[in-house]
RNA sequence: CGGGGUGUAGCGCAGCCUGGUAGCGCACCUGCUUUGGGAGCAGGGGGCCGGAGGUUCAAAUCCUCUCACCCCGACCA
């Protein structure tokens, strides 16, 4: 993609809104622009973002062997009369009424209409277990949406709903979505804590949040050192080693009771991005979903539901991942691989030199972002750290002339000067 | 939902107290000079001052109402 015809509209002020680096550095970088409070368009930049993270997500749902459907935004109240939400939803549903005075509401979560498609659709403990999942914008009426994309009103989710037919098979459904989201978090560069979350009436020890610890994290969490020390194998994480090792959040953490040493014990502040939890047969009974079982008996499905807070993670990977020139993206979200600098563009042997990368990176499968804006070498270099391509192939008149081109590192900022051919060996590897 | 605050050009702000018909920086457009870390000079475009009433010869400015947004707290993924 060429910048010059690229919708980058970055700022070189920090709106006043914003309050903390991930907002303020989505708004400069031209990624995301508010709409109402809590409300936010997505443009160009962060939309790559966006969905490179999604497509993260939907490879580990897949590979767990969820799969994916598409559920509407728009729910009848029906629907939630019969598990009783309506009424216990409040005001942060947002209730809709449509030209025939029936009632609506813009989903916040999807429980009611996955349980109830199952109940159409399956009869048989044949066709269990099963796990149903989606990536779809949600609203809640927060009270105060704040910190930009982070804590809004419209947000997109990824959310998983499991149904076993026992306590054993819902058990392996929620270590399997445990382990595909320590997965996905990984890929993403990010370390995810899990951490023991309230369960709510159900009870048991099946409910956890994921926390990416940054100082600006809304939650409060303790853990157990050894987690830091812990190395996990991506491949085949030892859930129930992770399980066992002590992490909570604040209000379920109590001073007196904690299993763990003093010296050992951490604090740290998180951001949750996922939160998964077992509610047993809540849904299923309430809506009449029941199979018939091998011996004729009624069977009614054990249920879990696993969300994934997708527009918050860039956010989330900001404040992870930043320095006091913008944003740093990890490759595997980066919403280019490269950005290809053209210092001077009225120089015909820069042009064409870059002309000829941008071709070659492309055919060799690599995304780049072409900055052939006729701007000052200043104001692309910063643009470039701003928006935080992985990797930045400058080149100038000075490289040209001595037949080298600068390769940096956007990261731990390293510059190196290497031919052509060995710049490009580097990035493609 | 309680408390506090802010709305003036795309962004950041001044002007308001003391009424006289809108200004600065950045960004944008044109020209010239510049060109390896957000250039210089000159010229230019863009705002019914959040909205509605009111006071006044005259309102961004004073009064009333309203809407929006932000911050702190409580709540929440």
């Amino acid at each position: 993609m060429r910048l010059s015809r690229f919708f980058l509209p970055t700022l070189k002020e920090t709106p006043a809104e914003a309050k903390i680096v991930s907002h303020r550095l989505m708004l400069r970088a031209g990624m995301i622009r508010q709409e109402s409070a809590g409300i936010y368009s997505w443009l160009p930049l962060g939309l790559r973002v966006l969905k490179n993270i999604e497509t993260i997500i939907r490879d580990e749902q897949d590979a767990a062997g969820a799969q994916e459907i598409l559920m509407p935004t728009i729910q009848s109240a029906d629907l939630w009369r019969e598990s009783g939400r309506y009424d216990d939803y409040g005001k942060e549903m947002l209730r809709i009424e449509d030209r025939h005075g029936r009632d609506l509401l813009y989903g916040p979560t999807n429980e009611e209409m996955v349980t109830s498609i199952l109940r159409d659709c399956i009869k048989s403990y044949k066709q269990l277990p099963v796990n149903l999942y989606h990536i779809q914008w949600k609203f809640r009426d927060e009270v105060r949406p704040r910190f930009g994309i982070m804590r809004c009103r419209e947000f997109l989710m990824k959310d998983a709903y499991s149904f076993d037919l026992d306590l054993e098979g819902a058990k392996r459904s929620y270590d399997n979505m445990f382990a595909a989201y320590l997965r996905t978090f990984a890929r993403m560069g990010l370390k995810a804590v899990p951490v023991r979350a309230d369960p709510g009436a159900i009870g048991g020890d099946m409910s956890h949040e994921f926390h990416i610890l940054a100082e600006t994290g809304e939650s409060a969490i303790f853990y157990d050192a050894a987690y830091d020390e812990m190395t996990l194998d991506m491949d085949n994480p030892d859930v129930a080693a992770l399980q066992s090792i002590y992490a909570a959040e604040e209000e379920l953490h109590d001073p007196e009771k904690c299993p763990v040493a003093d010296d050992r014990l951490k604090q740290a502040r998180g951001i949750e991005v996922g939160h998964i939890f077992f509610f047993g047969t809540k849904y299923s009974a309430a809506m009449g979903l029941v199979v018939d079982g091998p011996g004729g008996e009624r069977i009614t499905p054990e249920m879990g539901s696993y969300g994934i807070g997708v527009s918050r993670l860039p956010a989330a990977i900001i404040e992870a991942s930043h320095d006091e020139n913008g944003i740093i993206w990890p490759d595997s979200v980066a919403p280019f691989a490269v950005g290809l600098v053209n210092l001077k563009v009225s120089d015909e042997a820069c042009v064409s030199q870059c002309d000829d990368i941008y071709d070659r990176l492309r055919d060799a499968g690599i995304e780049a972002l072409y900055d052939d804006r006729d701007e000052r070498p200043g104001a692309k270099f910063a643009d470039m750290d701003l928006i935080g391509l992985p990797w930045q192939l400058v080149v100038g008149p000075r490289g040209v002339a001595a037949g080298t081109v600068e390769l940096k590192r956007r990261a731990g900022g390293e510059k190196e000067e290497l031919s052509l051919d060995s710049a490009l060996e580097k990035l493609t590897g």
